[in-house]
DNA sequence: CGTCTGCTTGAGACATTTCAATACGCGTGG
DNA sequence: CCACGCGTATTGAAATGTCTCAAGCAGACG
């Protein structure tokens, strides 16, 4: 990650882009829309970049956009009084950032690479919404999607064994990165310390389990433990205790 | 799993009923629409009710309907192969069961009380989203604040100790059952199994949190231990781990 | 009055956390 | 080029919270 860049233009607005040409444009909250409803949102449009490790809305803060990922990675986390932190979403390319309707955002965004934002002014966006129905029904169905991978965490928070959850996460990034090439390979987007707020674990839990994946020949590492390898992917699915399919955590 | 099906009148459809006179009118899906969208709804509407303990659709079953929980209280599980199980909805009246756009449900549906269902015949409820926009509008707005409680959720699975937990869900049940006698009093509609179900625990601990709670004069039992009162819902809240505002499971 | 089901209680086993130390990768400055 | 320091990752040993297994208890119902 972290590589080196002028930081004049990713802080500041970008150039508009032209919708065609984005790399999410068939699959984000416009997929569904054309024509008139594709002008009415790319004239509302603007573009924003984070720096790994900036935070992009506080727990509680105003948030006085919406938006889609376009490029990087970014969390939603939640804290109790006391520090104990639990990510509840990982934000990849097409996920939508924010809620039509609220104001404040209920959790802690944060980038966790670079990331580049589509933003939309939140009043115009509702007010879009109504006239709108393609953008509308593909809101609902992100969000729907959004909530059947909430559940499936749930599964894996409340049941699942260690060994279990750190194999599904890897299982779950491997197939992300979905490269046909054998073996599959994939550089994590997340350190140790977002893993195991993932998890629900602590950062040593995570750590060796990856270890005794690696000393059992499920998985393999490389460039300092940033980088898995994995030979043979239904055994890492096996480890992850369900077959582990359509999990997908927004 | 075997469908046992003795029961009489609570299966069969219902009288249809007025929706004016419909106790989840303003809560649940059709909440703001009205006129013509309300009819259309009213005339593709049936009713439909389960024992206490039925299943209502098993995981990954054919669900040929939507709709929503008019009466009574049910639950959404998902279960890893070797048995272990999570609930991961918790579906009370205006609730809505079911999700547009897909024929086969993600989870089990099982009916914790007698459950009456407002069912809405799929396809026929998806030809009206795309033109009725108050209804779809309120389902978005439903899904999504069933996203926040399913992240605050796994806050609490990742998160809590068992005690903050199972205060949490005490103070949940006291809030909603919200008479504003003193002391709060709630029947619980969740048996032992059930709240650890939900909780991420087992029955055994529990009960030792619920025995502990009541020992520390933070809450106290009635009713063979079916019925929790608490003088001081400021107490148990601080037990719950945070603050416990707006938490309330979907 | 016995049986069933749901709830409670106890004692020991076990997984994960906690606390502490060490190792690694990497950019910086001598 | 090496020494240094810093952030991140690994490893170890002990503490602890929850689970497991097993028994006992209470209320509901026939």
């Amino acid at each position: 990650m972290a590589e080196i860049r002028p930081l004049v233009a990713l802080r500041g607005a970008m150039a508009t882009q032209d919708c065609n040409a984005c790399p999410i444009r068939h699959r984000a909250v416009c997929a569904k829309c054309a024509g008139a409803e594709l002008d009415r949102l790319a004239a509302m449009k603007s573009y924003r970049s984070w720096a790994a490790g900036e935070t992009i809305a506080l727990e509680g803060d105003a948030l006085p956009f919406v938006g889609s990922i376009v490029r990087g990675c970014a969390t939603l986390t939640r804290s109790l009084e006391d520090g104990r932190v639990q990510m509840v979403g990982l934000l990849m390319p097409s996920d939508f950032v924010g809620r039509p309707g609220r104001t404040t955002a209920p959790y802690e965004v944060t980038a966790v690479t670079d990331v580049t934002l589509c933003l939309f002014d939140r009043q115009r966006f509702e007010a879009l919404l109504i006239d709108a129905p393609q953008v509308a029904s593909r809101l609902l169905e992100m969000s729907l999607d959004e909530l059947d991978a909430a559940r499936d965490w749930m599964l894996l928070l409340g049941r699942k064994t260690a060994r279990e959850r750190v194999a599904t996460l890897l299982a779950l990034v491997l197939r992300r990165a979905a490269a046909d090439a054998r073996p599959l390979r994939a550089e994590l987007p997340l350190g140790r310390e977002a893993m195991a707020s993932y998890l629900g674990l602590t950062i040593e839990t995570v750590s060796r389990q990856i270890t005794a994946l690696k000393r059992d020949d499920v998985i393999r590492l490389e460039g300092g433990g940033r980088t898995v390898l994995c030979d043979d992917l239904a055994a890492l699915l096996i480890e992850a205790g369900d077959d582990g399919d359509g999990e997908m955590p927004g």
